[in-house]
DNA sequence: GCGACAG
DNA sequence: ATCTTGTCGC
């Protein structure tokens, strides 16, 4: 799959926040929405908080029988700590070298982390969406800015997440009765397309199958048992 | 000044 | 993210 340099990575959080912001502006929140939607992959890191080793894994499945099509994995260092905000910064470099070695093109990425909900509206969704030009998700596990209600408790139950007056996202129940997840457009999809395609790949789980399966895999690929 | 804070 | 005991369901 082919990337993009549009600039070198840092390690300094002022410099990066700078960057986020200059890049902001750059991100497409709609899509072809005619495209039907089959090969989807989903990205996820592992590693310590704070400087050190990091893996990387990127599984692409095909919907709608949910079937791995292809897997790939990298291993680097990250310079910078974690810092909420900065996560693109930690994160996409690795990601970007799993993506490089998938033969295959996705329609669309799913990322573990925010897109559009984001402070300044440039979450790792939409930063990774930007270098591989493609559609982005990202689907994260708790929140990191905005207001919403609690959405009600059945499957598919949504409420629409607010920030600085803009509509950056969703809470969305994937699952009766489980805790939602926060939902935002990275790049080339609408806050409903973001909603759609998410519930789409969830198939009874709390998480999609992409961001699950890429989980497993880079945790099974951290231990060596998988490459 | 004080909390909140993706992974 | 990481750590950790117990519980539920197939």
């Amino acid at each position: 799959m082919k990337i993009i340099d549009l600039h070198h990575w840092v390690d300094e959080p002022s410099k990066a926040i700078e960057i986020q912001k200059s890049l902001a502006s750059r991100i497409i929140l709609e899509g072809k929405s005619n495209v039907r939607l089959t090969t989807i992959a989903g990205v996820d890191v592992s590693g310590v908080s704070s400087v050190g080793p990091v893996w990387a894994a990127a599984v692409v499945i095909k919907l709608p029988q949910f079937d791995i099509v292809e897997r790939s994995f990298a291993v680097s260092t990250v310079n910078l700590p974690y810092v909420p905000g900065l996560l693109s910064f930690r994160e996409l470099p690795v990601i970007l070298e799993a993506l490089k070695k998938l033969q295959t093109v996705p329609d669309l990425i799913i990322c573990d982390g925010q897109g559009l909900a984001h402070p300044r509206f440039f979450g790792l969704a939409c930063h990774l969406g930007l270098w591989v030009n493609l559609p982005t998700v990202g689907c994260a596990k708790s929140r990191l800015i905005g207001k919403a209600p609690d959405p009600n408790i059945n499957a598919g139950d949504y409420e629409l997440l607010e920030y600085k007056d803009r509509t950056v996202g969703l809470i969305l129940r994937t699952r009766t009765r489980v805790k939602p997840v926060y939902v935002s457009p990275g790049h080339l999809i609408d806050v409903d397309g973001s909603r759609r395609v998410i519930m789409s790949c969830c198939n009874g789980r709390r998480l999609p199958e992409p961001t699950r399966l890429a989980h497993l895999a880079v945790n099974s690929y951290r231990k060596g048992k998988l490459k």
